[in-house]
This record gives structure tokens, sequence and C-alpha cells, in this order.
DNA sequence: GAATCGCATAAGTATCGGCTTATGTATTGC
DNA sequence: GCAATACATAAGCCGATACTTATGCGATTC
């Protein structure tokens, strides 16, 4: 199976950090770059690794570049999961409360 | 958030095969070299990976080593997934078909 | 229009990670 | 007990990758 990438892009700690602070809220790559420790290219190169496996979208406004996670991007992710789901024990039941969570919305 | 190294151990596409075909049927080292490409060492380093992430489990019989998937294992990875439940879109619907699987089953 | 700002890209470096071959350690078979 | 088998570990190689500093480039500001 060919994921896009997913899995790789979201191995890396800093990357993944980078993913869930803008599941919080778009930001700037300035704005970004504030809440980490490492420079501003390192953050422009896990955006552009993040972008390319299509776990952020991008959005131009004059200089400034806004980044928001693309959650359609983790689809692949629950895909994988989905295929061994014949194979889980229903001690997992954690799925279920993911579940129940969405009727419930 | 501290994943125990679930997306990096399963990153690599080697290593998720492996864990893909442990999760079809219990397998020895050997075995499960034969269907592979690379050494049997490098079996064994993958196999040592995904059972310190602990996505596979190990049973020790004379001289074989049998392993099998752990899908307990992946639950770090629904864990975290869960998290950006909120996030999601409704057009994220597949997550729906999942648990409906599970409700059927 | 010159300087500044926001960001991306280039280039270099050092570490990591997956692979190999070689070797070690039990276990089995003769 | 000796050879062979099954697997793990050691050691080394090399490409991938996460970081740095330096630079480029468009957009804004004065």
């Amino acid at each position: 199976m060919m994921l896009p990438d997913t899995f790789r892009a979201l191995a890396d700690p800093t990357r993944r950090a980078v993913f869930e602070r803008l599941a919080a809220s778009e930001m700037s790559v300035s704005q970004l770059t504030a809440r980490f420790e490492v420079s501003q290219p390192a953050i422009s190169q896990h955006l552009a690794t993040l972008k390319a496996a299509g776990l952020v979208t991008e959005r131009r406004e004059g200089r400034f570049a806004y980044y928001r996670a693309a959650p359609e991007g983790l689809a692949p992710l629950v895909d994988w999961i989905d295929r061994y789901r014949s194979f889980w024990p229903e001690r997992i039941d954690r799925l279920k409360d993911i579940l129940k969570g969405l009727d419930d919305d």
C-alpha cells in the first residue's frame, strides 16, 4: 500500500508538534517559529514536508504565509488502521469511543 | 504528547510491511525473511524496533522465535488521531465507517 | 527607491537509520 | 560432542534527514 508519506511526515517529533500546533489554530511562519526552539528555515522546511504530505495547507496574504492543519491529510492513517480492524481484539474499544464521540456531535 | 515511537516504527516501508505480514499470521523470523528481500539480521532489527514500540510480540519455541502483530500497539495512534477529532470536518466520515464496522461485528 | 520584513531556498554539517557482512549464542539432530 | 540451524548482536557503510548559517526574493514601509 502506498501511503503518501503520512507516517514519515509525522514521525519527527518537532514536525508532529508543528502539526499539532496548527491543528489548534492557523498561524504564520514567524508566529510558529516563535513557539519553537528551532530556526525559521527549519520551520519552513517542516512545513514544506507537511504540505507535501497533505497535512497542512498554506494561505498567502501579502508577505505573510499562514498555515493550518489539513485534517483530511490524516485520512490515509485512518484508512491504514482500518485495514487491520478485523484483526483487532474487542479490548481496543477506544476506537468505539471515537465513533461514539462522532455520533454525539 | 509522548507517543511510544509508534509513528517512527511505522514510518519505514519495509518495517510497516513486516507488521502488515504479521497482522495476517504469526511467523518465525526465517519464514518472514523468506518473504522479504532483505537479510535476516535486517528483519531481526526491524522486529526489535516493532517490539520496542509494542507493535509485535514474540513467542519463543526452542530455537524458533515466532512473532505476531500486537494490535494494541496501534492504540497510541488511535489516541493521537482522537485528539484532533474535534477539528475534523464531517467530510471525513470514513472514521464513522470504521466504527460502524465495529458495531456490526 | 531604499531599507526592512516575512518567508523560501541554498549549501554545508552532523547525526540517524537501514542495510550489509561477520560473529556469537542457544537449540536441535546425528 | 559436532555440525547445522535459528536467531540475535556487533561493527561498519552510506544515504537520508534535521539542523544550521547565508542568501535570495517578493511585499511593505518610509
